[in-house]
RNA sequence: GGGCGCUUAGCUCAGCUGGUAGAGCAUUUCAUUUACACUGAAGAGGUCAUAGGUUCGAGUCCUAUAGCGCCCACCA
């Protein structure tokens, strides 16, 4: 018998248990599953580096209502939970932990790095799956994967030797973001934007004034450039040389114009560093122009500098201008320059852009199929504003340097000649000696960026699993993930998905926003304004926390988590309860599967809860959970408990038989409805209630009821 | 420079294909042990950013303006 208040802490791990043992998560195992449609969602690795946050809260509420939803509708409902080994971001806080410790990753052989980190992920691993477990996330823990799986990395090796064979991945000696901290690449995405303000410096170059912030990647500055219209310049003419005197003494500049120059911008006038400057690399590609490196990995200065090699840049950049002062060269120091520069998106460390050769995926041909499905209307976006971005961001895609100089992630799967230099894509790690040169090969040291394996995990999780999986349940229903990486990731799976299977990967997309603190504020450490979702389940629940999450969340837009909301809903629990205690107590013995003769006021009341559910049904059905949580909420308390309770008190309590019949029946009818309609958002209580009815021919759990119609 | 949003009650936000505004929280008054005080009843509150336009009729569609926010981009 349902006693007291509603005790959270006495039923979820018992509940989740209950579940569990059931064995219904795994969709193999539901009544009839054989007779079942699909319905599937690939839970977004979580990075396998920490706890969960409230974003994941959230990912793990709105996937769970979707997935409870579609199996009480009969659905054959796969909700399959994954882990990422989340490359440069785990490397990331496990350098922070060993600069903790006093340790630093350059000082670690690479190997046991890799076995350091793969020890701390196992760790959290467990952890963040009994966090999971805590959101009461109906998930198929028995179809788990985590990126570094063998059978994942197997499928990622595939689809790299495809692109390789159809000419989409090719090793290119290109300009790439350097982060001289965390010593590796990055990709355009993994870059911000640092607004600063610097001094900007007017040099004297030959006849020219050219003007530059970075007076340190100079050195090496043989081309002058300038736009082909530009009047001041009409004299010279490209390829024109010019003797002047520079940094270091006399050396001969080129005249180059090139459309790319802004007149308006300094002097019209430029020397362009293609080395450390993507733009001027463009350039001197366009014209097949010399590079020269200035500046080595840890952001010194090479020989190229003279009496300055060796130095920081930094430190180099007064120095150097105090010579060109002495030389006469400086013609002007405007001390307010306010420009943007790029930074590391974890360190915020200058981005040194260097020349390397790397591994690069051609973009443009795998964005062309994607853009194409996603204007037919193949994938839906929800909200469907993402459409636009992501076509948006298709359409100017560039490639992507796949190759990471870090140790925590999939090896390349390359060798490399050490005496030809020829590469090779040896997937199974078979090649022993160079095909050309008969040479000793070694392994390419660097990783695959973490994305090219989680943009392969709608398929990469279904392909090998020894059952029909990849049949059965790809392509997937929904990718449900945060609006933040729709391009980092889901333009990626679109892709790569397309690419690999010659189908789109999901149907639907659902795009949620950020999760914010009670103020609106973005949550971070140093704030320390961060939410943990488990303390607030500790304090109110996870059913509590679970509806305020939905609540009043509309797709895509952030969501500001006030603690007074989430007490609110806490209440609501309560109230379920109370009104479970109430129906339970006035209910002792009425068959529900035997309708009564209704009285007129409990046939329109009837009617009434039907418009309900089929309102709360479409509202379902079109992904918009956060006004089917507000009508079942609101129905509940304030019509059925309000309202109706409070009507048929009189009717339980009075002479009239066939009203008294007819009142027990429908609280009973209703009450039990509400808990099929309520248990997406609060599995918990919902389904303890469950437990408790005395109903003829109920199923074992209410997670497999039906849904009413 | 390009793109995408937002502006509705004190606060947080809903309002789908157009029919003179809704929820939660907060607030005011009343009820005082009722399944539930983690409660119930009643109420107060908004010229829907601004200006035009389409329409019999516009938070809802169109145009412009203002403010706020986000994303992308190679101004040395």
């Amino acid at each position: 018998m349902l006693e007291g208040q509603y005790d959270s802490k006495k039923v979820e791990n018992k509940i989740y248990k209950l579940w569990e043992e059931s064995g219904f998560f795994n969709p193999d195992n539901l009544p009839n599953a054989k007779k079942r449609k699909s319905f599937t969602i690939i839970m977004p690795p979580t990075n396998a580096n920490g706890n969960l946050h409230a974003g994941h809260a959230l990912v793990m509420t709105i996937e769970d209502i979707m997935t409870r939803y579609k199996r009480m509708n009969g659905f054959k409902a796969l909700w399959l939970p994954g882990l990422d080994h989340a490359g440069f971001e785990t490397q990331v806080v496990y350098e922070k932990k060993l600069e903790k410790e006093g340790r630093s990753r350059f000082q670690i052989p690479k190997e046991q790095l890799y076995k350091e980190i793969w020890d701390f992920t196992q760790e959290n691993k467990v952890n963040i799956k009994n966090q999971v477990r805590k959101m009461g996330a109906s998930c198929d823990w028995s179809r788990e994967k985590f990126t570094l799986d063998q059978d994942i990395v197997k499928v990622v090796y595939e689809t790299f030797e495809n692109l390789y064979k159809d000419g989409l991945i090719y090793r290119g000696k290109k300009i790439v973001n350097w982060c001289p901290k965390h010593q590796t690449s990055l990709s355009d995405l993994e870059t911000k934007d640092d607004e600063k303000i610097e001094k900007f410096y007017y040099l004297k170059y030959g006849p020219f004034t050219i003007a530059t912030s970075r007076p340190e990647t100079k050195f090496g500055d043989k081309y002058v450039v300038m736009h082909p219209d530009d009047k001041r310049y009409i004299d010279y003419k490209n390829g024109q040389k010019i003797d002047l005197e520079w940094i270091n003494g006399p050396i001969t500049a080129t005249v180059i114009k090139d459309k790319a120059i802004d007149m308006e911008f300094g002097t019209g006038a430029m020397t362009i560093t293609p080395w450390h400057d993507a733009v001027d690399f463009d350039m001197s590609e366009r014209h097949n122009l010399d590079k020269e490196q200035i500046i080595d990995l840890q952001s010194k200065l090479l020989p190229i500098a003279g009496e300055f090699t060796g130095m920081k840049i930094l430190e180099a950049r007064p120095k150097i201008i105090e010579k060109l002062q002495s030389k006469g060269l400086v013609e002007k120091i405007d001390e307010n320059y306010k420009h943007v520069t790029k930074t590391c998106y974890k360190c915020n460390t200058l981005i040194e852009p260097q020349i390397m050769s790397q591994w690069f995926l051609k973009m443009k041909p795998l964005a062309e199929p994607a853009t194409k499905a996603i204007q037919a209307g193949k994938i839906k976006f929800i909200p469907e504003h993402y459409k636009k971005i992501a076509l948006h961001w298709l359409k100017n895609i560039l490639d992507w340097p796949l190759s990471r100089q870090i140790a925590w992630g999939i090896p390349m799967p390359i060798k490399i000649c050490e005496n030809c230099g020829e590469n090779f894509v040896d997937i199974n790690n078979q090649l022993q000696s160079c095909t050309k040169c008969n040479s000793q090969l070694k392994k390419d040291p660097d990783t695959l960026d973490t994305w090219f394996s989680s943009g392969q995990w709608p398929f990469a999780t279904l392909m090998n699993t020894g059952k029909n999986d990849f049949n059965n349940f790809y392509p997937t229903d929904v990718m449900e993930t945060a609006g933040e990486i729709i391009f980092f990731w889901v333009s990626r799976m679109i892709m790569l998905g397309i690419y690999r299977t010659g189908k789109i990967p999901f149907k639907n997309v659902y795009l949620h926003g950020l999760v914010l603190d009670a103020k609106g504020q973005k949550m971070s450490k140093s704030k320390g304004n961060v939410i943990n979702p488990l303390d607030l389940i500790e304090k109110y629940g996870t059913d509590a926390l679970r509806i305020s999450l939905v609540m009043g969340n509309t797709p895509g837009t952030s969501l500001a988590l006030d603690e007074n909301k989430i007490r609110g809903y806490k209440n609501f629990a309560n109230k379920i309860w109370n009104a479970g205690k109430f129906v339970l107590m006035n209910t002792a013995g009425v068959d529900i599967t035997k309708k009564p003769r209704l009285s007129k006021d409990d046939a329109k009341y009837l009617a009434e809860l039907n418009k309900s559910i089929a309102k709360i049904t479409k509202q379902m059905d079109n992904f918009k959970f956060y006004l089917a949580a507000e009508d079942i909420y609101h129905y509940f308390w304030h019509v059925f408990c309000d309202k109706i309770i409070e009507e048929k008190k009189k009717d339980i309590l009075g002479e009239d038989l066939v009203k008294r019949d007819s009142a027990k029946w429908l609280l009973l009818e209703i009450y039990a409805t509400c808990l099929q309609l309520l248990h997406p958002f609060m599995p918990f209580i919902t389904e303890e209630i469950y437990q408790q009815l005395s109903i003829k021919n109920k199923e074992k759990c209410l997670m497999i009821e039906k849904w009413p119609d």
